[in-house]
DNA sequence: GTATCTTAGTGGCATTATGCCACGAAGTAA
DNA sequence: TTACTTCGTGGCATAATGCCACTAAGATAC
């Protein structure tokens, strides 16, 4: 006897760049349904303490992570009778996103049952509906990051525009020109500005840049 | 004593150009909560015979309106413990477009729980947070529209050029320039093609066109 | 130290897209 | 026939973009 009402779930698409492809936080599974199987981080709906979908999806994050909580977005709800063999089941799905140089201290050698999956090819088999969700997510993210500044949200507090670019690049799947790309950045105003401070140990020393104090990319603005 | 499932219900934002400005369907409240408020046509998502969400979706349209299922397109969930009186609820948020030529069929002088309301300004007060709901929804049709075709889903099934660039002016709430806006039309292939009819009526026919059979808006292309 | 290599950063130029405006085309109304 | 209205197209100035070359500044090899 299935329950009259819907499982109400929130499934969260963590992106990374690591080694220069688009990746996607998966999780092992311990429990039935679908144990042993890969799958998005989740969590169910706690009405008594979630004081809205987001904070289930941070506290999906936060049992597998334990770093700042990243960017967070919501994208789409799944539902249906048949995803989840307990029941009628609402998955809301939010995409979010992580800078590279915390990658490695989210899944690294200790974990087990945490990885870090590059999006395309996807290799790995997932559990219920969630490798469409992980394609819905990666358009999306596609969208933004091709009109605008989003990637910031990738990179570590300060980073060179050659990094900037190289995000985008990889989220696009496509080569960017330098130039243009320089161009477009210095006119859009008010997003980054240069952090008096230099990379050095390549060879000429790159000009570091910070994203702009208070900008917020979470509205849709354009 | 709140019910610790969640409340879910599907809202939908029903657009229509009516003279000249961008237009939602609103309907009067006949139950308790907020009796007699205006609100968008919303149902509770039915476990047992929904399919999906969209399904809810479409029956909350259907109940208030008497035509073809029009374009349908989820938007967001809101959710959280206070924003309906009975309890912790989610509600998600679809938007749906109408031809204008049915419009008038819709909201019409007979029934007086239904009424079209022009979204800027939107004068109405309404219930929950359905105004934040239509916010939303329109910041998404105006990006869609800016992009893209998606206002064929506004227009009869054969329409003038004219019309089309009128639809997205006044989806947009800007002008566009005749010359520029044909241009991007011929070049964006596949899309409308002449239907080989004139439009009489006023001083020189105007070329009808319809949209390519087969075209479809619906997924996130870019 | 010098030559060479690599990556950072800028500038020029051709191509394309866009805004703006005017003009011809094809009807209606007196 | 004349005036008037709306449809449709073309020209041009400006802005955005792709492409490529060149200089700047450090690392590396000898």
């Amino acid at each position: 006897m299935k329950s009259l009402y819907p499982i109400v779930a929130a499934d969260v698409a963590l992106f990374t760049v690591h080694n220069d492809s688009l990746s996607v936080l998966l999780v092992q599974r311990s429990n039935e349904p679908q144990a042993n199987a890969w799958a998005l981080p989740g969590a169910l709906l706690k009405p008594a303490t979630d004081q809205s979908l987001d904070h289930a999806a941070r506290r999906a994050l936060a049992s597998k992570t334990r770093v700042e909580i990243p960017y967070l977005e919501q994208v789409s709800v799944f539902s249906g009778p048949n995803r989840d063999p307990r029941g009628y089941s609402l998955g809301v799905l939010f995409y979010a996103l992580l800078p590279t140089d915390q990658a490695p201290a989210v899944a690294g050698a200790k974990a087990r049952d945490v990885a870090w999956s590059a999006v395309s090819p996807l290799k790995r088999p997932l559990a219920f509906d969630h490798r469409e969700m992980i394609n819905l997510a990666t358009a999306r993210l596609r969208q933004k990051v091709e009109r605008l500044a989003l990637p910031l949200h990738l990179l570590p507090e300060k980073f060179t525009l050659f990094q900037l670019q190289r995000v985008c690049e990889v989220v696009l799947e496509k080569r960017l020109d330098k130039s243009s790309f320089r161009r477009r950045l210095k006119s859009e105003t008010s997003f980054v500005e240069v952090a008096d401070e230099f990379e050095r140990g390549s060879n000429r020393p790159a000009q570091l840049f910070r994203a702009i104090p208070g900008f917020r990319f979470d509205q849709e603005t354009k």
